[in-house]
DNA sequence: CATCTATTTGGCTTTTATGCCAAATATATA
DNA sequence: TATATATTTGGCATAAAAGCCAAATAGATG
């Protein structure tokens, strides 16, 4: 296989990956709605904070999230809007996803 | 958390995952030009073709790939051309993605 | 300066994902 | 029916991801 191609794809995988998991969809969905500091996405997702911590440096590195420190708070956003077409984009496969009986078509 | 926002990022983590990986980011994007079988496709990637079959499974039970057979081959295709946005926003992400060196702004 | 608050990091265990081989299945064709 | 081709499945070993606790860091505030 291509050379440039297998890198492509698997930085395309890592940025992709760095949003597969149910906590960091949640973030990234609260954060569509403004900047957000760790307690409160703590709160929002229910694990401990140094988990939610792990989340955030991972989206923060692979380029979803940036971060700006105002006292003893870090706020973290979304980088880019795109994000919730990607999100639209996913709640469309879902509707078509089987569901164990089979079903057809699509968009 | 509520519950049913649990449920909801829960299933979009999942469809999300079934993405999130170098070789289906690359069967992703050859079928965005048509369906393929699997010999074909596992060429393409390079690994075992139980390997490769194994990701396409994970890839159609999610939703974004269906199947038909036709004589002895299974042919894959995609199932919606949203997949090809999403892929644009993420390649928008690594056009702005923090490569060690800190940069700003996006979209 | 001591202390408090917010966040990150290290370390470790548990869980989940990946990949190959071998075997099974399904279908075409001699 | 025997055989060949295409694909899937089971099983197992290895690798990667997740989550918690404890400790470290950074900056505010008394």
């Amino acid at each position: 296989m291509n050379p440039q191609i297998e890198t492509r794809s698997k930085i395309r995988a890592d940025i992709i990956k760095a949003l597969a998991h149910p906590s960091r969809v949640l973030i990234a969905e609260a954060l569509s709605d403004g900047e957000r500091c760790v307690q409160d996405l703590t709160k929002l997702v229910g694990a401990d904070i140094s988990t939610v911590s792990k989340h955030l440096s991972i989206m923060k590195k692979s380029g979803w999230l940036e971060v700006e420190k105002r006292g003893l708070n870090q706020f973290y956003r979304l980088r880019c809007p795109c994000l919730l077409e990607f999100f639209r984009c996913v709640d469309l496969i879902n509707q078509v996803r089987p569901k164990n009986i089979e079903n057809q078509g699509c968009c």
